[in-house]
DNA sequence: CGCCAACTTGATGGCTGTCAAGTCAGGTGG
DNA sequence: CCACCTGACTTGACAGCCATCAAGTTGGCG
């Protein structure tokens, strides 16, 4: 399955070979389990982490888990149980209002880290659903509180990914504040270049995995406004699209678009 | 200073009597430093707190602070020391991007913390500037390191209070994306309201601490949208607005246009 | 082959930004 | 005490960006 999804997202190819990886088992062992054996870990862990410490944060990660696509990892309302690490696959998250406005809060890949929306009154207030199969570790904070008692340096790695949660959404904030849609659309193309490119796939070249809804919702735009914009960045040789797939052409034309540095 | 304050804001009278502090003194004994002690607990600590954690946390209080209006607590790029509980005044957190543009991301009032974007990188992302009077508690994270391992529920107070930000995030971000100006107002209104309450004050009546640009700032809209609004909202019967004093009048319609319940 | 979701593109309208001209309130200095 | 000044605010006129509505087109899949 993972290896079928790959085939169907030519473009991305990883350019660097990753560990393959048993499909779920019932029971993994310890050491499959671990972070510090996991191709993904660079992802997971903020830089600056020692080496020391890998082996106190293996000791949390307590089982993984396949999701499909369309299968929910977790849903607004349900009892917090600890946090996910993705390992493969694609996710949203969104909330839902009273009213039944919804909005995505972030697409998640590999490495990425999503629940701490459950931690502070015991539910998770977000939902999270695949766009691709994949797999989740599983850190349940019963876990946590065990392991960091002993480990002074696990709480820190904690701290500072849940610091990393804050700084990206006062930055998504400020696209959604004061940012025109065609910045926006330039900064979402870009982020999600810089993050294949950090997962060693190709950063000028790959397909998307979301609808052009579910990245209006994420921008706080309409799916015309997206499809539109889209199609006037080919226009002016900015990017190539084609459906799904995605070419980024002229790069400095798109960082002066979305407001970055030159 | 902070009686002075109060003077000049009739309606924000505290319903609740506070305990009075003594002012910036040098070397703040222990006791007096003690949240355990201190009138605005109920705001800093989640619910659910024990009390025999208290005085655990009572631990990493260091010194308190006094800010004047205009004075920063911190700027982007400054070195992370820790965070801040704000016991008295009224503060703004802003971002500021490469090319400019400015975003406020939120109002402090007593209770309220900050200073979590400064884990990960070891910088503060954010600015933090008093827009009244005021004194911030601080919390170095050296302390936290010592007490907390020696200390289970501590790390659990933290996880919670930074989950509550992600959660507090998360909402503004559905309400920069998916409401429209008067949802985001009335929104806004109603927040700051709740946010009174919770401390003692009139919930229907108070003055605003900050200016129709801030507010545009924070809601993503131009000062002269806010001003607007305000006019209408009065015309409509739905508050009373004088300069930066409101009063709240039919609340069922303002949560109506929030978008909240019925 | 046909269906359906996803996507594209056009026409139109409205919400909110922009520009501009005041008004108001608080603070300062004469 | 009053004139003046300045920042904050209000209000109007207008424009533009993006949403809305609508009608196709495409591509994947049964």
């Amino acid at each position: 399955m993972q290896a079928a999804v790959l085939e169907k997202a030519p473009p991305n190819r990883p350019t660097v070979v990753l560990r393959s990886v048993p499909r779920s088992s019932p029971q993994l062992s310890r050491a499959t389990l671990a972070c510090s054996n996991c191709g993904m870990r660079s992802q997971c862990v903020p830089s600056g982490m020692r080496n020391e410490d890998m082996s106190e944060i293996d000791q949390m990660v307590t089982s993984r888990r396949r999701i499909r696509r369309g299968e929910h990892v977790y849903r607004a309302g349900d009892p917090f149980i600890g946090i996910f690490a993705f390992r493969t696959g694609f996710f949203k998250s969104y909330a839902e209002s009273e009213d039944g406005r919804t909005h995505v809060t972030s697409f998640e890949m590999a490495g990425d880290i999503s629940g701490f929306d459950g931690i502070e009154d015991g539910h998770y207030t977000q939902n999270v659903i695949a766009l691709e199969d994949g797999e989740a570790c599983t850190i349940t904070f019963a876990q946590v509180d065990s392991v960091s008692t002993r480990v002074p340096g696990l709480q820190h790695y904690l701290f500072r990914v849940m610091s990393r949660e804050i700084v990206r959404e006062q930055g998504l904030m400020m696209l959604l504040g004061t940012m025109r849609a065609e910045a926006r659309v330039a900064h979402f193309i870009l982020d999600l270049a810089r993050r294949f490119a950090a997962r060693g796939y190709s950063s000028t070249e790959f397909n998307l995995r979301m609808t052009r809804e579910e990245i209006g919702s994420y921008l706080g735009l309409k799916l015309e406004t997206i499809s539109r914009l889209f199609s006037r960045f080919q226009d002016e040789g900015l990017i190539e699209v084609q459906g799904r797939a995605i070419k980024l052409v002229d790069l400095p034309a798109l960082h002066e678009l979305a407001g970055e540095h030159a």
